[in-house]
DNA sequence: ATCTTATTGAAAATGATTTTCAATAAGGGA
DNA sequence: TCCCTTATTGAAAATCATTTTCAATAAGAT
Protein backbone atom coordinates (compact mmCIF):
# COMPACT_ATOMS: atom_id res chain seq x y z
CA UNK A 1 0.00 0.00 0.00
CA UNK A 2 1.36 3.49 -0.80
CA UNK A 3 1.52 6.36 1.10
CA UNK A 4 -1.35 8.19 -0.45
CA UNK A 5 -3.48 5.36 0.31
CA UNK A 6 -2.44 5.26 3.39
CA UNK A 7 -3.00 8.92 3.80
CA UNK A 8 -6.71 8.56 2.61
CA UNK A 9 -7.13 5.71 5.15
CA UNK A 10 -6.45 8.28 7.68
CA UNK A 11 -8.31 10.78 6.44
CA UNK A 12 -11.25 8.38 6.38
CA UNK A 13 -11.17 7.57 9.95
CA UNK A 14 -10.92 10.84 11.18
CA UNK A 15 -14.11 11.37 9.41
CA UNK A 16 -13.49 13.14 6.26
CA UNK A 17 -14.81 12.75 2.78
CA UNK A 18 -12.30 12.04 0.35
CA UNK A 19 -13.31 14.47 -2.74
CA UNK A 20 -11.44 14.66 -6.35
CA UNK A 21 -10.38 18.48 -5.03
CA UNK A 22 -8.89 16.55 -2.39
CA UNK A 23 -7.27 13.52 -3.86
CA UNK A 24 -5.33 16.15 -6.34
CA UNK A 25 -3.92 18.03 -3.55
CA UNK A 26 -2.43 14.88 -1.32
CA UNK A 27 -1.31 13.59 -4.75
CA UNK A 28 1.15 16.52 -5.20
CA UNK A 29 1.74 16.45 -1.83
CA UNK A 30 2.95 13.03 -1.36
CA UNK A 31 5.32 12.54 -4.40
CA UNK A 32 6.85 16.28 -4.25
CA UNK A 33 10.51 16.12 -4.05
CA UNK A 34 10.65 19.21 -2.35
CA UNK A 35 8.45 21.17 -0.15
CA UNK A 36 5.77 23.00 -1.24
CA UNK A 37 3.84 26.65 -0.35
CA UNK A 38 0.14 26.73 0.09
CA UNK A 39 -0.23 28.51 -3.47
CA UNK A 40 2.37 26.04 -5.36
CA UNK A 41 0.45 23.39 -4.48
CA UNK A 42 -2.66 25.20 -5.51
CA UNK A 43 -1.27 25.92 -9.06
CA UNK A 44 -0.20 21.81 -9.59
CA UNK A 45 -3.43 20.60 -8.47
CA UNK A 46 -5.06 23.17 -10.77
CA UNK A 47 -3.56 20.97 -13.69
CA UNK A 48 -5.02 17.84 -12.56
CA UNK A 49 -8.52 19.24 -10.92
CA UNK A 50 -9.11 22.66 -12.87
CA UNK A 51 -12.25 23.64 -10.73
CA UNK A 52 -10.14 23.76 -6.91
CA UNK A 53 -9.89 26.99 -5.25
CA UNK A 54 -6.83 28.26 -3.39
CA UNK A 55 -8.96 28.17 0.04
CA UNK A 56 -10.11 24.27 -0.51
CA UNK A 57 -5.84 23.99 -0.79
CA UNK A 58 -6.00 26.00 2.59
CA UNK A 59 -8.16 23.80 4.55
CA UNK A 60 -6.99 20.27 3.03
CA UNK A 61 -3.34 21.37 4.27
CA UNK A 62 -4.48 22.05 7.63
CA UNK A 63 -6.20 18.80 7.73
CA UNK A 64 -3.64 16.91 6.69
CA UNK A 65 -1.19 18.93 9.25
CA UNK A 66 -3.52 17.93 12.05
CA UNK A 67 -3.63 14.18 11.19
CA UNK A 68 0.01 14.51 11.17
CA UNK A 69 0.36 13.43 8.00
CA UNK A 70 2.15 16.72 6.97
CA UNK A 71 4.49 18.85 8.21
CA UNK A 72 6.34 22.59 8.10
CA UNK A 73 9.38 22.51 6.98
CA UNK A 74 11.20 25.60 7.85
CA UNK A 75 13.33 27.41 5.06
CA UNK A 76 15.84 30.88 5.64
CA UNK A 77 13.00 33.24 5.34
CA UNK A 78 10.05 31.65 6.76
CA UNK A 79 7.90 28.55 7.46
CA UNK A 80 5.22 28.22 4.49
CA UNK A 81 6.34 25.42 3.38
CA UNK A 82 4.75 21.56 4.28
CA UNK A 83 6.33 17.96 3.03
CA UNK A 84 5.39 14.76 4.08
CA UNK A 85 5.99 14.34 7.67
CA UNK A 86 8.91 12.42 8.95
CA UNK A 87 8.85 9.50 11.45
CA UNK A 88 11.01 9.22 14.75
CA UNK A 89 14.44 10.25 14.40
CA UNK A 90 13.86 11.83 11.28
CA UNK A 91 14.69 15.20 10.07
CA UNK A 92 14.58 16.96 7.20
CA UNK A 93 17.37 17.74 4.66
CA UNK A 94 16.82 20.71 2.64
CA UNK A 95 18.93 21.67 -0.50
CA UNK A 96 19.39 25.33 -0.38
CA UNK A 97 20.20 25.64 -4.64
CA UNK A 98 17.27 24.08 -5.99
CA UNK A 99 14.94 22.81 -2.88
CA UNK A 100 15.04 18.99 -3.11
CA UNK A 101 14.35 18.00 0.23
CA UNK A 102 15.11 14.66 2.06
CA UNK A 103 14.78 12.63 4.86
CA UNK A 104 18.02 11.17 6.99
CA UNK A 105 17.96 9.68 9.93
CA UNK A 106 19.45 11.88 13.06
CA UNK A 107 20.79 10.48 16.24
CA UNK A 108 19.46 9.96 19.38
CA UNK A 109 19.33 13.19 21.25
CA UNK A 110 17.97 12.32 24.30
CA UNK A 111 21.49 12.35 26.35
CA UNK A 112 21.69 15.76 25.10
CA UNK A 113 18.41 16.98 26.31
CA UNK A 114 18.70 15.39 29.83
CA UNK A 115 22.21 17.26 30.29
CA UNK A 116 20.12 20.74 29.35
CA UNK A 117 17.08 19.47 31.69
CA UNK A 118 19.86 19.12 34.57
CA UNK A 119 21.42 22.40 33.10
CA UNK A 120 18.48 24.75 33.04
CA UNK A 121 15.72 22.75 35.21
CA UNK A 122 13.62 22.95 31.87
CA UNK A 123 11.51 20.18 30.95
CA UNK A 124 12.52 19.31 27.50
CA UNK A 125 9.45 17.83 25.62
CA UNK A 126 10.09 18.44 21.79
CA UNK A 127 13.02 18.88 19.48
CA UNK A 128 13.38 20.41 15.99
CA UNK A 129 16.13 19.69 13.74
CA UNK A 130 17.04 20.63 10.24
CA UNK A 131 20.04 20.57 7.91
CA UNK A 132 20.63 22.51 5.49
CA UNK A 133 22.88 22.21 2.49
CA UNK A 134 23.65 21.32 -1.41
CA UNK A 135 22.61 18.24 -2.80
CA UNK A 136 24.33 16.13 -5.49
CA UNK A 137 22.98 17.59 -8.27
CA UNK A 138 23.67 20.76 -7.53
CA UNK A 139 26.56 20.24 -6.72
CA UNK A 140 27.37 19.01 -10.86
CA UNK A 141 26.62 22.52 -11.17
CA UNK A 142 22.98 22.14 -12.21
CA UNK A 143 21.85 24.68 -9.97
CA UNK A 144 21.04 27.20 -12.49
CA UNK A 145 18.75 24.94 -14.18
CA UNK A 146 16.96 23.62 -11.10
CA UNK A 147 16.21 27.04 -10.32
CA UNK A 148 14.72 28.26 -13.54
CA UNK A 149 12.74 24.58 -13.34
CA UNK A 150 11.07 26.21 -10.14
CA UNK A 151 10.38 29.29 -11.07
CA UNK A 152 8.76 28.24 -14.26
CA UNK B 1 30.58 46.85 27.41
CA UNK B 2 26.69 45.62 27.76
CA UNK B 3 25.22 44.24 24.29
CA UNK B 4 22.69 47.08 23.49
CA UNK B 5 26.68 49.21 23.49
CA UNK B 6 27.70 46.41 21.10
CA UNK B 7 25.04 46.69 19.22
CA UNK B 8 25.08 50.09 18.29
CA UNK B 9 28.68 50.20 17.14
CA UNK B 10 27.58 47.05 14.78
CA UNK B 11 25.41 49.51 13.48
CA UNK B 12 27.33 52.37 13.35
CA UNK B 13 30.42 50.82 11.92
CA UNK B 14 27.86 49.46 8.69
CA UNK B 15 26.93 53.14 8.27
CA UNK B 16 23.67 53.23 9.96
CA UNK B 17 22.80 55.95 12.28
CA UNK B 18 21.45 55.91 15.91
CA UNK B 19 18.80 57.48 16.34
CA UNK B 20 15.78 57.32 19.29
CA UNK B 21 13.43 55.01 17.40
CA UNK B 22 16.08 52.46 16.71
CA UNK B 23 17.70 53.22 20.60
CA UNK B 24 13.87 51.93 21.72
CA UNK B 25 13.69 48.72 19.55
CA UNK B 26 17.35 47.96 20.37
CA UNK B 27 16.87 47.89 24.09
CA UNK B 28 13.67 46.03 24.33
CA UNK B 29 14.61 43.29 22.27
CA UNK B 30 18.30 43.10 23.68
CA UNK B 31 16.59 43.07 27.21
CA UNK B 32 13.49 40.27 26.41
CA UNK B 33 13.44 37.31 28.07
CA UNK B 34 11.44 36.08 24.83
CA UNK B 35 11.25 35.98 21.18
CA UNK B 36 8.84 39.03 20.21
CA UNK B 37 6.84 39.74 17.10
CA UNK B 38 7.15 42.32 15.36
CA UNK B 39 3.86 44.13 16.06
CA UNK B 40 4.85 42.95 20.24
CA UNK B 41 8.10 45.42 19.25
CA UNK B 42 6.59 47.88 18.32
CA UNK B 43 3.99 47.82 21.40
CA UNK B 44 6.49 48.01 23.63
CA UNK B 45 9.20 50.85 21.89
CA UNK B 46 6.10 52.55 22.08
CA UNK B 47 5.71 52.69 25.58
CA UNK B 48 9.74 54.54 25.82
CA UNK B 49 9.12 56.60 22.17
CA UNK B 50 5.04 57.40 21.30
CA UNK B 51 5.73 58.22 18.10
CA UNK B 52 7.52 55.72 16.73
CA UNK B 53 5.57 53.71 13.68
CA UNK B 54 5.12 50.07 12.85
CA UNK B 55 7.39 50.35 9.65
CA UNK B 56 10.25 51.56 11.41
CA UNK B 57 10.16 48.72 13.51
CA UNK B 58 10.06 46.27 10.50
CA UNK B 59 13.26 48.08 9.08
CA UNK B 60 15.13 48.13 11.86
CA UNK B 61 14.35 44.70 12.82
CA UNK B 62 15.50 43.72 8.98
CA UNK B 63 18.75 45.56 9.45
CA UNK B 64 19.46 43.71 12.81
CA UNK B 65 18.89 40.44 11.44
CA UNK B 66 21.48 41.40 8.47
CA UNK B 67 23.94 41.88 10.53
CA UNK B 68 23.13 38.70 12.65
CA UNK B 69 22.72 39.99 15.78
CA UNK B 70 19.00 39.04 15.87
CA UNK B 71 17.72 36.21 14.89
CA UNK B 72 13.89 34.27 14.28
CA UNK B 73 12.92 32.17 16.51
CA UNK B 74 10.57 29.20 15.51
CA UNK B 75 7.04 28.50 16.93
CA UNK B 76 4.92 25.95 16.77
CA UNK B 77 2.95 28.30 14.79
CA UNK B 78 5.01 29.75 12.44
CA UNK B 79 8.62 31.88 12.91
CA UNK B 80 7.55 35.59 13.22
CA UNK B 81 9.33 35.90 16.71
CA UNK B 82 12.95 37.54 16.99
CA UNK B 83 15.68 36.92 20.06
CA UNK B 84 19.11 37.99 20.34
CA UNK B 85 21.09 35.89 17.91
CA UNK B 86 22.67 32.58 19.16
CA UNK B 87 26.84 32.20 18.81
CA UNK B 88 28.42 29.12 18.35
CA UNK B 89 26.80 25.70 19.32
CA UNK B 90 24.26 27.59 21.01
CA UNK B 91 20.52 27.11 20.52
CA UNK B 92 17.12 28.26 21.67
CA UNK B 93 14.92 26.01 24.32
CA UNK B 94 11.74 27.68 24.46
CA UNK B 95 9.18 27.60 27.28
CA UNK B 96 5.66 26.35 25.73
CA UNK B 97 3.86 27.98 28.54
CA UNK B 98 4.65 31.39 28.94
CA UNK B 99 7.24 31.64 25.69
CA UNK B 100 10.57 32.17 28.18
CA UNK B 101 13.56 31.71 25.92
CA UNK B 102 16.89 31.00 26.98
CA UNK B 103 20.07 29.42 25.40
CA UNK B 104 21.71 26.18 26.11
CA UNK B 105 25.11 25.07 24.79
CA UNK B 106 24.66 22.32 22.44
CA UNK B 107 26.23 19.50 21.10
CA UNK B 108 29.02 19.27 18.43
CA UNK B 109 27.25 17.99 15.62
CA UNK B 110 29.71 17.52 13.22
CA UNK B 111 30.06 13.52 13.50
CA UNK B 112 26.38 13.60 12.45
CA UNK B 113 27.25 15.63 9.87
CA UNK B 114 29.73 14.07 8.40
CA UNK B 115 27.53 10.52 8.52
CA UNK B 116 24.70 12.49 6.79
CA UNK B 117 26.86 13.73 3.98
CA UNK B 118 28.33 10.05 2.99
CA UNK B 119 24.72 8.84 3.14
CA UNK B 120 23.09 11.24 1.17
CA UNK B 121 25.80 12.85 -1.01
CA UNK B 122 24.57 16.26 0.22
CA UNK B 123 26.98 18.73 1.52
CA UNK B 124 25.66 19.70 4.98
CA UNK B 125 26.38 23.90 5.29
CA UNK B 126 23.81 24.81 7.81
CA UNK B 127 21.68 23.58 10.91
CA UNK B 128 19.15 24.41 12.66
CA UNK B 129 18.39 23.02 16.19
CA UNK B 130 15.78 24.24 18.73
CA UNK B 131 14.09 22.38 21.80
CA UNK B 132 10.80 23.16 23.55
CA UNK B 133 9.51 22.85 26.77
CA UNK B 134 8.46 24.10 30.14
CA UNK B 135 10.51 26.19 32.34
CA UNK B 136 11.21 25.25 36.16
CA UNK B 137 8.27 28.49 36.80
CA UNK B 138 6.10 27.01 34.81
CA UNK B 139 6.83 23.77 36.38
CA UNK B 140 6.08 25.83 39.46
CA UNK B 141 1.79 26.06 38.15
CA UNK B 142 2.94 29.60 37.61
CA UNK B 143 1.19 29.16 33.95
CA UNK B 144 -2.00 31.00 33.80
CA UNK B 145 -0.12 33.84 35.70
CA UNK B 146 2.69 34.25 33.32
CA UNK B 147 0.40 33.78 30.06
CA UNK B 148 -1.86 36.52 31.69
CA UNK B 149 0.77 38.74 31.69
CA UNK B 150 1.95 37.81 28.15
CA UNK B 151 -1.31 39.32 26.58
CA UNK B 152 -2.09 42.44 29.13
C1' DA C 1 -32.84 6.41 -4.07
C1' DT C 2 -32.64 9.35 -0.16
C1' DC C 3 -30.90 12.07 3.44
C1' DT C 4 -27.64 14.05 6.42
C1' DT C 5 -23.88 16.73 6.75
C1' DA C 6 -19.03 17.56 5.25
C1' DT C 7 -17.12 20.02 1.53
C1' DT C 8 -16.84 23.20 -2.08
C1' DG C 9 -15.58 27.83 -4.58
C1' DA C 10 -16.35 32.80 -4.79
C1' DA C 11 -16.28 36.93 -2.55
C1' DA C 12 -15.24 39.59 1.25
C1' DA C 13 -12.70 40.32 5.41
C1' DT C 14 -8.66 40.21 7.95
C1' DG C 15 -3.81 40.50 9.20
C1' DA C 16 0.96 40.94 8.25
C1' DT C 17 4.41 43.08 5.68
C1' DT C 18 6.22 46.24 2.02
C1' DT C 19 6.38 50.25 -0.85
C1' DT C 20 6.03 55.11 -1.72
C1' DC C 21 7.00 59.71 -0.55
C1' DA C 22 7.75 64.10 1.36
C1' DA C 23 9.58 65.80 5.79
C1' DT C 24 13.15 65.31 9.26
C1' DA C 25 17.47 64.75 11.58
C1' DA C 26 22.26 62.21 12.26
C1' DG C 27 26.72 62.92 12.09
C1' DG C 28 30.81 64.09 9.13
C1' DG C 29 33.19 68.12 7.55
C1' DA C 30 33.98 73.20 7.12
C1' DT D 1 29.14 75.72 15.80
C1' DC D 2 26.86 75.57 11.60
C1' DC D 3 26.13 73.36 7.13
C1' DC D 4 25.13 69.65 4.00
C1' DT D 5 24.67 65.26 2.47
C1' DT D 6 22.07 61.44 2.87
C1' DA D 7 20.03 57.89 5.95
C1' DT D 8 15.88 57.67 8.44
C1' DT D 9 11.34 58.71 9.70
C1' DG D 10 5.96 58.12 9.97
C1' DA D 11 1.63 58.10 7.40
C1' DA D 12 -0.90 56.34 3.84
C1' DA D 13 -1.49 53.19 0.31
C1' DA D 14 -0.33 48.91 -1.79
C1' DT D 15 0.58 44.17 -1.63
C1' DC D 16 0.47 39.47 -0.17
C1' DA D 17 -1.01 35.53 2.64
C1' DT D 18 -4.57 33.56 5.15
C1' DT D 19 -9.31 33.21 7.17
C1' DT D 20 -14.22 33.81 7.36
C1' DT D 21 -18.78 33.77 5.46
C1' DC D 22 -22.27 31.67 2.82
C1' DA D 23 -25.20 29.42 -0.33
C1' DA D 24 -24.69 25.47 -3.51
C1' DT D 25 -23.00 20.82 -4.07
C1' DA D 26 -21.88 16.05 -3.42
C1' DA D 27 -19.90 11.97 -0.32
C1' DG D 28 -21.18 8.16 1.70
C1' DA D 29 -24.19 6.02 5.21
C1' DT D 30 -28.95 4.01 5.48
Amino acid sequence: MDRIDQWVRVLQKSGCRITAPRRAIIEIIANSQRALQPIEVYHLSKQQYPGIGLVTVYRTLDRLEELGLIRRVHQEDGCHTLMPAANGHEHYLVCTGCGRTILFQGDDLSALFSRVETKTGFQVNEHWLQLFGICPDCLDHKVVIEKEARHA
